[in-house]
DNA sequence: CGTATTTGACCTGCGC
DNA sequence: GCGCAGGTCAAATACG
C-alpha cells in the first residue's frame, strides 16, 4: 500500500446527474483539464496518487489557521470534505477532501487512518493544486465549526472547543489542543481527524479488535494533543505550523511556490523530502514515493 | 446570507 | 455476468 504514485482509483464518480462534481468544477472552462481526472472514460487505475503517511500526532500539530478540516501539516491548502465512507476491512473510514482554496483545483485527498498503525494516518493526495498555496490560505474560511454535525458524539472528547482551531486562539492555531477555552480538556481531537475518533468510538463497540483502537486513541490521544502537539506548536511559528516545519521554514520557498502558481503538493513533500529528509520527518510526515521521483519535473 | 460539514444514494471499475 | 468496493455528488443542516 503505501504508495506512492500509484495509478489508483480515480474514481468512479464524477457520475451522477450533474457530473460536474469534480471535473467540472475543477476544469472551469479556463482551468487546465486535470491532468487525470478521469472523467467517466479515466477509469479508477489511471490517475495518480501519492499517499503520505503521517503520524496522528502531527495531525494535531499546529495548522494554519484559516485551514480548514482536511488540512494536515502536509498541507497548507484548504479543504472541504465532500465524503466519508468506511473502508471494507480497516475499521476507520476514510474522509474525502477537495480543494477548496480554489474554485477550479482539482486537488484531492483521502483521509484515512492506517490500520497497521492507527496512530498514523495515511493522506492519498490525489491530482495537483492549480494553483498557489498562498490562494489557499488568503481563502481558506477562518474554520468550519465541525461541533454541528459532528453529531452528538459520544467520545470522550467533547468535539465543541475545537472550533476555535481557528480564529481564536492563536496559541492553538494547532489543531485544536489550546483552544482558549479554559474548558478545553487536555484532549483535543483536531477537528480533522475527529472523525477518526469517532469511528474508533463507534465501532469499538462493534469488534473486539476496534475495541483496541479506542483503547489506542484514548492513549494516543493525550499524548499527541498533549505533548506532542504542544510540543510542536513550540516549534511552529504562527502558521501553517507543520508545513512550516517541513518546509524548513523557508519563507524563500512559500514565495517560489507562490510564483509557480502550480505548486503540486507533491512538490512540497518532495522538497521536504529532498531538502533533508529530515526536516520532513521532523514532523514525522513520511512521504512514500517511488524511487522514481514521478515526475516531478 | 454564505459556506462548510454530514449522510445517503448512485455510478463506475475491478475481480471472480 | 454478477457482486463488491470505492468514490463522488446532491440535499439538508448548522454556525459565523
Amino acid at each position: 500500500m503505501d504508495g506512492e504514485w500509484s495509478d489508483g482509483a480515480a474514481s468512479g464518480g464524477e457520475q451522477k446527474a450533474s457530473g460536474d462534481g469534480v471535473s467540472a468544477d475543477c476544469n472551469s472552462p479556463g482551468s487546465p483539464s486535470p491532468p487525470a481526472v478521469p472523467s467517466t472514460s479515466g477509469r479508477r487505475r489511471s490517475l495518480q496518487k501519492r499517499v503520505v503517511t503521517v503520524p496522528l500526532a502531527d495531525l494535531n500539530v499546529p495548522r494554519p489557521k484559516g485551514v480548514g478540516e482536511g488540512n494536515t501539516p502536509t498541507d497548507s491548502w484548504a479543504w472541504r470534505k465532500y465524503g466519508q465512507k468506511p473502508i471494507k476491512g480497516s475499521p476507520f473510514p476514510r474522509a474525502y477532501y477537495r480543494c477548496s482554496s480554489s474554485k477550479g483545483c482539482p486537488a484531492r485527498k483521502q483521509v484515512e487512518r492506517s490500520q497497521a498503525d492507527p496512530d498514523t494516518v495515511l493522506i492519498t493526495y490525489s491530482y495537483e493544486h492549480n494553483h498557489s498555496s498562498t490562494a489557499a490560505r488568503v481563502q481558506s474560511r477562518p474554520t468550519p465549526k465541525p461541533g454541528k454535525l459532528e453529531r452528538p458524539l459520544p467520545s470522550p472528547e467533547p468535539a465543541k472547543s475545537d472550533d476555535t482551531d481557528t480564529h481564536h486562539g492563536t496559541a492553538n492555531v494547532a489543531g485544536g489542543l489550546v483552544t482558549e477555552s479554559p474548558a478545553a480538556p487536555a484532549i483535543e481531537v483536531h477537528d480533522d481527524f475527529r472523525w477518526l475518533y469517532d469511528v474508533v468510538s463507534v465501532t469499538s463497540s462493534t469488534s473486539p479488535s476496534q475495541v483496541e483502537a479506542a483503547d489506542d486513541m484514548l492513549l494516543y490521544g493525550p499524548m499527541f494533543f498533549g505533548k506532542a502537539a504542544v510540543d510542536t506548536a513550540a516549534l511552529l511559528p504562527d502558521e501553517f505550523g507543520g508545513e512550516a516545519v517541513c518546509r524548513e521554514g523557508s519563507e524563500e520557498d512559500d514565495a517560489m511556490f507562490a510564483g509557480l502558481g502550480e505548486l503540486p503538493e507533491c512538490a512540497i513533500v518532495f522538497r521536504r523530502h529532498a531538502g533533508d529528509g529530515l526536516s520532513a520527518m521532523a514532523g514525522g510526515v513520511k512521504v512514500e514515493q517511488p524511487a522514481e521521483g514521478t515526475a516531478m519535473t
